[in-house]
DNA sequence: ATAATATAGTTTCATATGTAACTAATTTAC
DNA sequence: GTAAATTAGTTACATATGAAACTATATTAT
């Protein structure tokens, strides 16, 4: 009598979604964990300094579009980020809805610590790649990004 | 005058562990959203019963080994499982401490309904890419949990 | 055999997160 | 100009999650 037909047909261990699930969890509490002893800082905190860093003078609406954050999660992480003075808020003068944040001096400090513990955890990730691995990550990341974007346009 | 110095040379958008885990959040709240809406189940229900679907007759532990879930989160599922009658459990002869778990023939059914579901899913995330493609995303997602492995052999 | 240690799994508690309701300011329609 | 609808951001509530304590069984050392 033969086995039972090829019925599993799902390696979950081979399942992409599962795959980046656990890599993604895994590669962000390593680095949570750094921001986290070094500086008590989250790591949607630290994405709204990122993007201050990068960008200065914008509102919490705008960080929630650039970081894929809701904002509730942005309003909790400005909050948080104020308290420990490494942000400031000024109403913006067009708007008196807006909310215009900048780094503080001390932001600017820890920012300019963190960017390299970021940039060198990224390191220790690729590291094992060689660069023609890395391009090819990075445009599959591309093209995985927009596939999965849920109001993708259809074109 | 020039501009300021190189400063940012971090930028968000093109960091790899922030973008793994956008893309990751979307596509699993994506499929999180299809399992509940078809059958009540979460992800980590399902992660149980896709790992005894391939693999019955397990215990928690070796779910948790093999799903990278902790045991608090696989207790949890177990526990809804049972309730709603998609596994059964038995205690082990050699060691009471242990619970035996396999789908019932409800749980069967339902994981024959979800694997195609699932399948799709990540057809619909890949069917971008080409073959080649597709084959150096599984190559480079191998390498890349590796690297992100916290206890990782160093050699 | 008994005490100390370890393991499987559950429960408890404190915190994180998401959804929906809310407040305040602005814009649009009339 | 005023009421209705929008928008920015916060607050409240309900649920999810993780760490640590706990229960029950099994193993190890004496």
């Amino acid at each position: 009598m033969p086995d039972t037909p090829s019925r599993p047909s799902l390696r979950l261990s081979e399942f992409l979604p599962y795959r980046l699930s656990v890599l993604s969890n895994t590669v962000s509490r390593n680095i949570a964990d750094l921001y986290d002893r070094a500086f008590g800082i989250s790591i949607w905190q630290w994405r709204v300094m990122a993007v201050l860093g990068e960008n200065s003078g914008i509102t919490a609406t705008e960080i929630g579009q650039v970081t894929a954050m809701d904002k509730v999660a942005v309003s909790r992480a400005v909050s948080g980020l104020l308290d420990s003075g490494h942000i400031a808020r000024r109403a913006s003068k067009e708007d008196a809805r807006r909310a215009i944040l900048t780094l503080t001096a001390k932001g600017k400090e820890v920012y300019d610590q963190i960017v390299p513990i970021a940039l060198g955890a990224e390191r220790d990730l690729v590291e094992t790649l060689s660069p023609d691995e890395q391009a090819q990550l990075a445009a599959l990341m591309e093209k995985l990004a927009r596939a999965a974007e849920p109001d993708r346009p259809l074109w």
